[in-house]
DNA sequence: ATCCTCCCCTAC
DNA sequence: TAAGGTAGGGGAGGAT
């Protein structure tokens, strides 16, 4: 555009067509939100549902399908309306405007309420009016909206719930969704109704005769047979559309629990009943947009059904993806997206969510293990320089390598052992035990808002189909839904059509793993800074025991009250709730994601006390509210209960309330569930809980599968995919260093009454599962990786059962009965060799490790500079230049999957200003120290002194509490710097300093303009403990005065440039051999390699490339813009970046220019999320470059300040500078006009 | 009693 | 379009 235009032009040019569905996409996205801070609702409904178990699945237990697919008849239509898209987006929008409205409106009244429902404490009364009082109901079995949806929702209205029915007389109406023979006879005289008897008349505002919702056991209702009785009836088509709206808003339910399998359907629902509908429903269910979605319905059509119901099975399966069948029906398209496609496994894997949770898993542990074994052993031999390639361990200095194993984490090294100590000692001193449970909030959804902030409040979904995409008819599955999805009823595991169903105006966003998993390496180093021991979740969550840092605040409190009493109002607050208070505001600082804390005395409690502080919060279950806190809980809301044992437990012993449950014998529970599942059940209810944190327990098994686009056509694709697969779990087996002794061989097989296409695209429906094992021999002896052998076996398995390929829907190959492969054998690589030092080490002890990465750690004790010290260690900083080459490094190790990588600058310079502080103090100790080594960590004490822990604190011989704390936070410090170091710094500079300073500040009287002037929160620095506070205060005047801020760079150009170096890519994987280190000699490669490469997609749809994928060049635009928020655009980095683009555009042919595009389209995205005000307002110009480099990044403080609208002008201005060149480039490539199309 | 095999189940 | 993986706990039942 030319100077001036703006936004049209930008429409114009590169959206051209996408665009209307880009902008109405981001329009919507703002739109929706305006409202929504509270989002309506407010029955809330929610449903939940789930269960049902299923109970049949007759076979396997899947049967997803989507039920929704009955919805399908409407999806079908949808799926040609795409087209069009456009129109109907208009076309709808109308409607859904006027619907928003509603929308809106309830959703204030909903505000109102909205917080306060939950808890227990009522709360608002506003929608809840007590309609129900007087009413004491009970609720039998499995019910669409939950047992526990239900009964908030009872509660909330003034009524009574009863969890048991023992006295009948007692109880006014029965609810249910399903009943039994016998119970039907017991309930004979009673009043028993659905569930929507009270979802509808909560909607309504007023009770309604239940009469009218009367329970016929006639009616279906699901359960048992659940699946697709249900659906049936949606479908069927006539109920009108308002009708059937109202019943899935209604009912709602949802779709099936996350996780497994079976699911689904069922949740179907209650709508059976149709026809009801209650009289308006005012408030109620704002999603409820009645909406074109649907419409028609045919459910049919197509032949592709097979046979849907034919069989007779009730469960029959559900309904073809017409979709799918079309989609299957040409051959080219079959070539490229299912298993046949010869780099399927690669692109699956690549995209498949669920994979990358259990990689991260499996890395996080490893990581985790290795920070044990270090603090641990104590030290460890530093080995020092390593430099060289050391980047992190292995990896050397990869610079990211991708795997989490690049990144070094350091556990707490205080109690390293004394925690071990400490609590094999005293285990039974559970007094003393505080175990916390840290887990992010809607994580997937967090993570992408952070660069999203305009979408911030809105109902949100991260699901791989983007934008308008897939119509009404997308079975995309929903990873992770906002709070404010979920207010919809929407929750993870459904599929996009049924959450849109609940929601037409919910927003989606796309994956972005290469950040979740640098948040989640951020999380992990700070949570390792409080934690004498840790267990890895999953990427988003870790159980941390701190009884060491408790006890430690506890004693300084105390201390500290004595001195002054100023602070005794401190008291009043658990030290443990003080603690998770400050870990959530480092996390939000390191991430600007809310990570919800629960604190109890055992895994259990602490895992159901982050229930309860779920939202955004943190919650310490104290033993005196044990009782009353589980007595309401259900089964299923026990982790490692699920709906499978809810069922049983809800047949076999008639309740799956805890409080009925607590009634039960031990001796009937074991009957019942089995030995090991009783007793832990009794004990669970009884807030019992002696479960340790899991100690890295040696890996048992190796396995790949994938269930997922299996449609073979022949034995020979089926033979090519088993043997690829083979070559997947081989190279798995290598990374670990393992051999395997047995072969399993896992087999889906289509069930004979399934569709040939289920509801699910490309899924694999219901199918029967079969395994095979067999003894795995190598060649010489036993056990092996070799992927030929391993081939060979599956294969043989495979076509021993004789099944005809085409019915095959998934393929498995576990690998078990491992053993270590002898030390070196595949250490080849250099990055590898790295970490399988690992290994080798076990018993060597000696010299294993050298981790390299740079830090190593050696004991030293006490004396040295400061006092405490008793324990302190010594870094030896890894060379910070080897960083250079290193990135280059890369190190493909087999796969890239998606590991873990350390933690970039750029997530560096995220971090809190008070964490970066400690670094930076830590960066210029390291320097400063002559040796490279030497940085004391509180560690073990090696010998000398006792007492660990528990000395911790005291280390410090005197009385100073700050010590120790600082002990503590040096060590912190240290930890993070380790793991950053590699990558961060270039420039590690200098100077200065000691470290620990003792810092004798004392009281923490200090303005927040002083604070400020150091750099440090005061909002985080209120937060945290007086000792905690005191070195903070240290480091922070530290590092101000040894380099301050300056050396770090994240200033402005710097920074800037480095992410501009975007083509992280390029630097970072890799690939370029030539780059590689000098010593690392080329990694092996990766099985499938990755590639980051951003996706380029068709121009068309624009908008979803725009928010697709994850990509190094989005990543580091978000990370550019985000950080000049607040100061003007350097100019240099505009330029380098336009100079980037249209070196892409030039380039690449036509993926440049679409890769161009789409770089381009985010960055507008961003800017008009922050900017969009000034987009248009191109004229006045505004200086680039100055304004920005002034000083700090983070704080700047008042005085000439550059307003917003200076710095969204010069944004715009350098969008309009950059997108000129492109259309110049763009012109003369593709020719005309800019519009790519 | 213990262990082993062959599942199912659960979690993220 | 969509990407339903993966490892470990534990029970049932049989072999030892
Ligand atoms: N079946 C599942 C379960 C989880 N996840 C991913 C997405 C989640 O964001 C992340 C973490 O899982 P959680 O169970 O912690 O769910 P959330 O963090 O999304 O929500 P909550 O706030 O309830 O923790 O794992 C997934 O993709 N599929
Ligand atoms: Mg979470």
């Amino acid at each position: 555009m030319g100077p001036p235009l703006v936004s049209s032009g930008a429409s114009t040019d590169y959206f051209g067509d996408e665009d209307p569905s880009f902008l109405e996409a981001l329009n919507k996205a703002v739109f929706p939100g305006d409202l929504d801070d509270s989002m309506v609702v407010d029955s809330e409904v929610c449903i939940e549902e789930t269960t049902r178990a299923t109970s049949k699945r007759p076979r396997s237990p899947d049967d997803w399908e989507e039920e929704d697919v009955q919805s399908e008849g409407g999806s079908h239509q949808l799926e040609e309306i795409p087209p069009n898209y456009t129109d109907d987006s208009t076309i709808y929008g109308a409607s859904r405007f006027g619907e928003f409205g509603e929308y809106m409106r309830r959703k204030r009244a909903k505000l109102q309420i909205q917080n306060t429902e939950m808890d227990g404490e009522g709360q608002a009364s506003d929608s809840s009016r007590k309609i129900f009082r007087g009413l004491a109901i009970y609720i039998n079995g499995w019910t669409d909206p939950s047992v526990q949806d239900l009964r908030q929702l009872i509660i909330k209205h003034g009524g009574a719930y009863h969890a048991y029915l023992d006295k009948k007389a007692l109880v006014t109406h029965i609810i249910t969704c399903s009943l039994t023979p016998a119970k039907i006879r017991e309930f004979k005289h009673m009043k028993v109704v659905k569930p929507s008897w009270l979802v509808d008349s909560a909607k309504a505002g007023q009770l309604l005769p239940w009469q009218e919702f009367k329970y016929k056991p006639g009616e279906r209702l699901e359960d048992s047979q659940g699946k697709k009785a249900p659906q049936a009836s949606l479908l069927n088509g006539f109920v009108s559309q308002r009708q059937r709206e109202s019943q899935v808003a209604e009912a709602v339910e949802s779709a099936p629990i996350g996780a497994s399998g079976s699911k689904t359907q069922q949740p179907e629902e209650s709508i059976p009943e149709p026809p009801h509908t209650p009289p308006r429903i005012p408030r109620s269910k704002p999603p409820l947009f009645p909406k074109a979605p649907t419409s028609p319905t045919s459910p049919s059509h197509i032949p592709p059904t097979t046979d849907p119901t034919s069989k007779s099975n009730p469960y029959a399966s559900s309904k073809s993806n017409p979709n799918a069948s079309r989609a299957m029906a040409n051959p080219a398209w079959r070539q490229a997206h299912t298993s046949v496609a010869p780099d399927f496994i690669e692109g699956y894997y690549k995209h498949s969510r669920l994979h990358h949770l259990s990689i991260w898993k499996a890395e996080l542990k490893e990581l985790v293990a290795e920070a044990q074994e270090r603090a641990e052993k104590g030290l460890m031999e530093g080995v020092d320089s390593e430099e060289g390639e050391g980047g992190g361990k292995k990896v050397g200095g990869g610079i990211d390598d991708y795997t989490m194993r690049g990144a070094e984490l350091v556990l707490v090294s205080p109690k390293g052992k004394g925690k071990a100590k400490a609590r094999d000692l005293d285990e039974d001193v559970e007094g003393e035990r505080v175990i916390m449970h840290c887990d992010f909030d809607c994580f997937f959804v967090s993570a992408g808002l952070v660069d999203r902030p305009h979408l911030r409040g809105k109902p949100v979904v991260v699901c791989h189909s983007q934008g308008a995409q897939g119509g009404m008819s997308s079975t995309s599955e929903i990873a992770s839904a906002s709070y404010e999805a979920r207010e919809f009823g929407i929750k993870g595991g459904m599929s996009l059509q049924q959450a849109r169903k609940l929601c037409p105006g919910i927003l989606t966003i796309p994956y972005e793993f290469e950040k979740y998993k640098q948040y989640s390496l951020l999380f992990y180093t700070i949570l390792m800074t409080h934690a004498d021991d840790l267990q890895a979740v999953s990427v988003d969550e870790a159980l941390i025991d701190v009884s060491s840092s408790v006890a430690r605040l506890k004693a300084n409190r105390a201390r500290i009250q004595q001195q002054s009493t100023s602070e005794s109002e401190l008291a009043s607050v658990h030290p443990a709730k003080e603690l998770a208070e400050v870990i959530r505001a480092q996390v939000r600082k390191a991430t600007s994601c809310e990570v919800s804390i629960g604190i109890s005395h055992n895994i259990l409690l602490a895992r159901l006390a982050t229930r309860r502080a779920k939202p955004s919060g943190s919650y310490h279950l104290l033993p005196p509210s044990i009782p009353t806190f589980l007595a309401p809980l259900e089964i299923n809301d026990l982790h490692g209960f699920g709906r499978s044992i809810r069922q049983k437990a809800e047949e076999k012993l008639g309740s799956v309330v805890l409080g009925e449950l607590a009634l039960k014998s031990k001796g009937v529970l074991c009957e019942v569930l089995g030995k090991g599942t009783g007793e832990t059940l009794y004990n669970a209810i009884r807030g019992v809980d002696h479960k340790k944190l899991d100690s890295n327990k040696p890996r048992k098994s190796v396995s790949c599968e994938i269930n997922y686009g299996i449609r073979f056509e022949g034995n020979k694709q089926a033979e090519e995919f088993v043997y690829r697969l083979a070559e997947e779990v081989a190279a798995r087996l290598d990374k670990v260093e393992m051999l395997g002794k047995s072969l399993i061989l896992k087999v889906m097989k289509r069930d004979a009454t399934a569709p040939v296409e289920p509801a699910k695209f490309l899924g694999h429906g219901p199918c029967d599962t079969f395994n095979k094992q067999t003894p795995l021999i190598g060649p010489g002896g036993r056990a092996t990786s070799d992927a030929k052998v391993i081939g060979e076996v599956a294969w043989r398995l495979l076509k021993s059962f004789d099944f005809d390929p085409v019915e095959l829907r998934g393929v498995g190959i576990h690998v078990t009965k491992l053993e270590k492969s002898s030390g070196v054998e595949v250490t080849m690589q250099p990055g590898q060799a790295k970490l399988s030092f690992k290994v080798p080490i076990v018993d060597g002890g000696g010299g294993d490790r050298q981790e390299g990465p740079s830090i190593s750690v050696q004991p030293i004790h006490g004396a040295g500079g400061d006092d405490e010290d008793d324990d302190v260690v010594e870094i030896i900083p890894q060379p910070p230049k080897a960083q250079e080459i290193p990135e280059t490094l890369e190190i493909p190790t087999h796969l890239d999957l998606p590991s873990f990588s350390q933690v970039d600058k750029s997530v560096f310079d995220a971090l809190p200003a008070d964490l970066r502080q400690e670094l930076e103090a830590e960066y210029a100790r390291r320097s400063a120290s002559p040796a490279p080594h030497l940085f004391k960590v509180p560690a073990l004490p090696t010998h000398h002194h006792q007492q660990p822990q528990t000395a911790g604190p005291s280390r410090l011989s005197p009385p100073k509490p700050k010590l120790m704390v600082k002990g503590t936070t040096t060590t912190n410090v240290k930890r993070i710097t380790q793991q950053l170091a590699p990558r961060s710094r270039p420039s590690i500079s200098p100077t200065k300093t000691k470290l620990f300073v003792g810092k004798r500040e004392n009281g923490l009287k200090i303005s927040d303009a002083e604070l400020l002037k150091l750099g440090v929160d005061p909002d985080v620095f209120g937060l945290l403990p007086v000792d905690l506070q005191r070195e903070q205060l240290a480091i922070a005047r530290q590092s101000k005065g040894g380099f301050g801020l300056g050396l770090t760079d994240n200033n402005s150009v710097n920074t800037a440039h480095q992410k501009i170096i975007i083509k992280p890519r390029n630097r970072r994987s890799t690939r370029s051999p030539s780059i590689t280190h000098p010593r690392r000699p080329p990694p092996p490669q990766a099985l499938y390699p990755p590639l980051p490469t951003i996706k380029q997609r068709g121009p068309n749809k624009g908008e979803k490339l725009v928010f697709c994928e994850t990509d190094d060049v989005q990543r580091v635009i978000g990370e550019w813009v985000e950080r000049c928020r607040e100061s003007v655009v350097n100019e240099r980095d505009v330029e380098y970046f336009g100079r980037y683009l249209v070196g892409c555009c030039e380039s690449g042919g036509g993926r440049g220019v679409e890769r161009g595009v789409e770089v381009m389209k985010w960055w507008m995205v961003l800017l008009r999320g922050y900017w969009g005000v000034w987009e248009g307002g191109g004229e006045g110009d505004v200086e680039m470059g100055e304004g920005g480099k002034g000083r700090d990044g983070e704080g700047r403080d008042g005085e000439g300040r550059v307003t917003s609208e200076i710095v969204g002008r010069a944004w715009w201005k350098a969008f309009w500078e950059v997108k000129g060149r492109m259309d110049e480039v763009v012109r003369k490539k593709i020719g005309g006009s800019l519009s790519l199309k």
